[in-house]
Parts: structure tokens; sequence; C-alpha cells
RNA sequence: UGGGUUAUGGUGUAAAGGUAGCACAACAGAUUUUGAUUCUGUUUGUCUAGGUUCGAAUCCUAGUAACCCAACCA
């Protein structure tokens, strides 16, 4: 943390305009339409919009772009406004582009009077039809030359609910040969009859994005307007329709969106997801939206961590998911309560062992001696993990195996003698031989062993039900395969173990994380009681095994 | 056949004419009562072709490729 990290982009601009005094301190926004929930592109938005005031001095606000009533709903402006807390963040003023639908009506009639804006009667198709294409030039609508009076009396009109929805709409009168398609005449209002979460009835006509967005940056004194790549041509329609208007001038930049390997990321894809049952909701673990990977058990140290380091810039990107995963393994190591969990349990009996007899064993709870040290009971009967154990050890293999010996953590040493096996093939039983002479803390046998397994004791374990989640696509880039992104979903995103767990687990709590010995990160769901705990796997291990057993 | 944006290892991101660096991934090794963590080391890169310069990822010229723009969405 010490050594000097470089800049990217926006932070030269913004440090440029603080040092000749062009602002003595930076205004950002975080705009969110209210119509679905928060992802990972939005967290990127997030670190980057509220991480530039909290880095430079200033503050960031929050406003919703709700000017499109039919799609949008205060259900996601509560769901917004929380994964925005649980990330750590705070905005300065909670704000609306509806709280500005006055002055954007203003805003209008004054282009009208300035005649840079007229109301077309044309439909929608007259209107593409007239647009031109990007190679060729658009034509002007007849209704283009309407004089000032008229287009202010229309303009009131549709205002006051006179026109049905979509008879008439207000443009701008720029260029309708322009090369920048957005200049050809953009539309500025619509009309909807249709209620708004937060006017309700008062108004029928809404401005669209152009005459919303930058007008309400302008309103707030934003100075640094942050936001994606595709917006870059609605940039020359921002200045334009600022200088016009003689406001505040607020300034637009444009940076990459983030993407990442194996998922997607568009809020269009995530809701055919939901919709067509392919996970259970917009907080299933699986999903990108915040939400999700909050309930996945993801920490919002990581995922701020992880925008720091894959930084900000202009060019095309998807990001290793590895990456997402170290930042979470990063932080989960250090903090994650360590426990013992058998996911897939077989039968481990020592026969040496005394019927009925019970010992108590200290195991540490983490790296960190901070963290104390928890109570395992043990006996005679131990589940262990299945695949801790081979009929025929193979190379490099440290655990269990016929004449093998591995130690059980935080308590002895076996060798294993011998093992019984259904009709099936499968082993049912393993029987195992210990060393008291090794018990853990205090062992001066001076045997020495390859690996140490995990285990729980059976006349103590409780079960539970462990979520496995997996990444939810096969493939790097779902969105760029051959036909439709669903095909390439993982069929094995969701496996559900029924796993026995150490008794310290039954006092888990949903905010606390655990590392299951071995095995992963995990954390309690919300679906959880405590006669049927259910947990979820928020990331494996690294596993250099099976590694090893891929080559 | 228009306009705009972008090209640096497998991935992401630095280097404002002067040693192509950092992180992830991959690989090899050390340590380890988690095959985890930690530590050490290694491999891999400037879109192409010319030019300017003592010296070019950076400047110039010409190409090439990718992405965005023809919603009464944002």
């Amino acid at each position: 943390m010490t050594e000097e990290k470089s800049l990217n982009f926006l932070e030269d601009i913004i440090e440029e305009d603080l040092k000749t005094g062009k602002y003595k301190s930076i205004v950002t926004r975080f705009p969110p339409e209210p119509n679905g929930y928060l992802h990972m592109g939005h967290a990127t938005s997030i670190c980057l919009n509220f991480g530039l005031t909290r880095k430079y001095g200033g503050y960031t606000n929050l406003r919703f772009d709700d000017t499109n009533p039919v799609t949008e709903d205060t259900e996601y402006v509560e769901s917004i406004k929380g994964d925005i807390k649980w990330l750590g963040f705070q905005w300065k003023n909670e704000l609306y582009a509806s709280d500005y639908f006055d002055t954007l009506y203003e805003y209008a009639v004054k282009l009208i009077n300035l005649e840079l804006a007229y109301v077309d009667d044309s439909t929608s198709e007259e209107i593409a039809e007239l647009k031109g294409t990007p190679t060729e030039p658009g034509k002007d609508s007849p209704y283009r030359n309407r004089s000032k009076e008229q287009n202010l009396d229309l303009f009131e009109r549709m205002k006051n609910g006179e026109f049905a929805d979509g008879s008439r709409t207000l443009r701008a009168k720029i260029d309708m040969a322009h090369t920048n398609m957005l200049m050809r005449d953009p539309l500025l209002y619509r009309i909807k009859h249709a209620h708004h979460h937060r006017t309700g009835d008062k108004w029928c006509i809404y401005p669209m994005y152009d005459f919303a967005h930058g007008q309400s940056d302008s309103i707030e004194q934003i100075t640094h307007s942050i936001c994606t790549l595709e917006f870059v041509p609605h940039r020359e329609l921002y200045d334009w329709l600022i200088e016009k208007l003689e406001i505040y001038p607020s300034h637009q930049y444009e940076f990459a969106r983030r993407n990442l390997t194996y998922t997607v990321m568009s809020k269009r894809k995530l809701l055919q997801l939901v919709n067509d049952g392919h996970v259970k909701g917009w907080n299933d673990p699986r999903m990108p939206t915040i939400s999700g990977m909050r309930r996945r058990g993801f920490t919002p140290a990581s995922i701020i961590n992880f925008c720091d380091r894959i930084g900000i810039a202009k060019r095309e990107n998807a990001t290793d998911f590895s990456l997402l995963e170290f930042c979470l393994r990063e932080d989960l190591n250090n903090t994650a309560l360590r426990a013992m969990a058998v996911l897939d349990p077989v039968k481990l009996i020592i026969s040496n062992y005394e019927d009925g007899k019970t010992e108590e064993f200290e195991s540490e709870n983490g790296p960190d001696e901070s963290l104390g040290k928890r109570i395992v009971p043990f006996s005679k009967e131990l589940w262990i993990e299945r695949e801790d154990f081979m009929e025929e050890a193979a190379k490099k293999w440290f655990r269990l195996a016929p004449g093998a010996l591995v130690r059980l953590k935080s308590a002895y040493i076996v060798r294993c003698d011998s093992f019984d096996k259904d009709e099936n093939g499968n082993i049912t039983a393993i029987y195992c031989t210990y060393f008291p002479e090794t018990k853990s803390g205090s062992d001066d046998s001076g045997m020495k062993v390859k690996g140490t397994i995990h285990w729980v004791s059976a006349q103590h374990a409780d079960r539970a039900e462990v979520r496995l989640y997996d990444r939810l696509f096969k493939v790097e880039d779902p969105s760029a395969e051959e036909g439709d992104f669903k095909d390439y979903i993982n069929p094995d995103s969701l496996q559900i173990a029924n796993a026995f767990i150490e008794p310290s687990l039954k006092n888990a709590s949903i905010d606390q994380r655990y590392q299951f010995l071995r095995k992963g990160y995990f954390c309690l769901d919300e679906d959880s009681t405590p006669e049927h705990p259910v947990f979820n796997r928020t990331v494996t291990l690294k596993d250099a095994w099976a590694k090893e057993v891929r080559k």
C-alpha cells in the first residue's frame, strides 16, 4: 500500500483540473435507472464515482435516472440504496431526475423560443425513415419549420394531455445531415400517459435521457460526469444542450465498461436468467448482481479491492474471473473462522480406540492467533471425505490408502489397515490404527506424514445442507458464442451436498464467514434455520492436487 | 460506402522520446498439522509496414482489426 500507484486517465484529468484551479473540489454522481438490480458492472461505477471524491475531496450524489415511468419502480430504488450502502459508500444527496421535471420543461420552452426545438407530428416509423442511416444523411421532417408560436402552443397541449401517446414529440432542431446520428434532430420529449413512481400522474410527457441526464448534471453542478463508452456519441449533444441553454457546464467523460469472464453483465440477459428459471432470483448466489454476490458470501472489501486492481481505461476488456476469486480469498483467508465439515462422508473407524471414549482437542480458528481456538470432539468413529481415500495410492498421493499414514487435523496420526466395499464397489468403511503418542500438540513420536485431513466425530456431528456453487457459464464469453447465450449455461453450477459439520458450527451466524478446512470458504444462507442449517460455498480453496490430477 | 472510440504477455493495467513495470493466471521450488496461506524463482508482450531520431510503446505517414452509433430505452 505504501508504493505509489499510477493514475488512471480520469485521475489525470482531475488532478490537472484541480491544479489549474478549474475546480476547487469535485462533484460526481452515480446515476442508476431504477428498473433493475445492481450488478458487478455497477459496482465498478460506484467504486469509481465514490472513490474519486473520497480521494480528491468533494462529494457524490445518488441520482435515480427515472425518466421512463413504464419500466421503473420504487422496489428497485430500495435495493439499489441497500447495495451501495453495503459496499460502504455514502452519497451526499439522494436525488431523482424527476425532481427536475419542472425545470426541464422550462428548458424545453426556452429551446423552442430560441427556435432550436419543434413539435413533430410524425409517427415513430416516419421519424426512423427520415433519420437516414449512418452512411446516408437524413431528411427534414415536414413539421420542422413550424412557427415558434405554434410549437409553444402544441408543446403546452402535449403537457396538458390533449394528445395520445406517440402522436407527437418534441425534437431539437439541429441538422438532419449530421454525421453523428444523435445530432439528427434528437427527440427531447415523448408523450406517455403513465403513472410515475414519484410524480404520480402529474406528467404525461417525459424527457428522454439526452434531455434529462446532462441537464440534471448541470443543475447539480456535477464537475465530472462519468459514464461508459457507448455514450461517447452523446457527448456532442450533451455539450450542445448545455451551450444553447446557457447552464452550468458539466463535462462528460467515458470509460470502458468492465466485463468478467464466465458471466453475462447486461440487465436484459440477467433478467432472462431470472425469468426463464435458470437461477432462483436476482439474488441467486450465482448471479453477478451485488445482492447475489452478497448472498454468496462476497465481502465489500473483496469487491472494492477487485475494482481497484482492474483499473479504469477506455479499451474493450474481459477480466479473468480468477482475479475476483483471488481478491475474495485474500480477504477471506484473514477473516474467516476455520471449521471442519465433511461434504461427501465415508466412515473411518479407529480399531484400537476405546469404545465410547471421547476426547476434546483444541484447534485454531484462523491463521491470526487473535481469532483464538475452539474445541472439537473426537471419538472412535469419524466421518472423513470420500475423496481423501484411495484404494490404490496414486503417484504423489499424500492422503489415506491401505498402509498409508495421515494426520487427522488437530488429533492423531492414523494408519489405514483395511476397508469395506459394497457390491457396487463403493467404499463403506475404512479401518485404521491410531498412534496415541502422536496426539496433536504433544507429539514426541518423531513420526512424519505427508498429509493432513479433516474429519468430524460421527457421534457429535450435525447435518447441514451445503450448496456448492460453480461458475454459471461453461465458456469465457457466453455472449460471443454462436447461438443463444443461455445454451452455454453450466448445468453443474449448483450441487447440493448433505454434509456433516462439527458442533461449533451450530453457533454459526449469518454475518460470519467460515473456511471449511481444505474445502473452501462458506457462509450461512438466508434459507438456513436452526433445524436445517444451509451453507453456501463462496469460493473453493486453491487446489494443487486437483491440478496434479489434471496432468 | 459515414462518424466515433480503442489497439502493450493468456488476462487486466502502467510507462507523457531514454532499462517495457505491476497484479492475476500458468510453471518450478522452499516451508506447512489445511496439497490452503506464506516465501523464492521462471516463461510469455508494444496490431502491421514504412519514416523521423543517437534513441520510439510513445512522434509522423499509410494500412489492419475490434467495438459503438439508424429505441418515443438508459
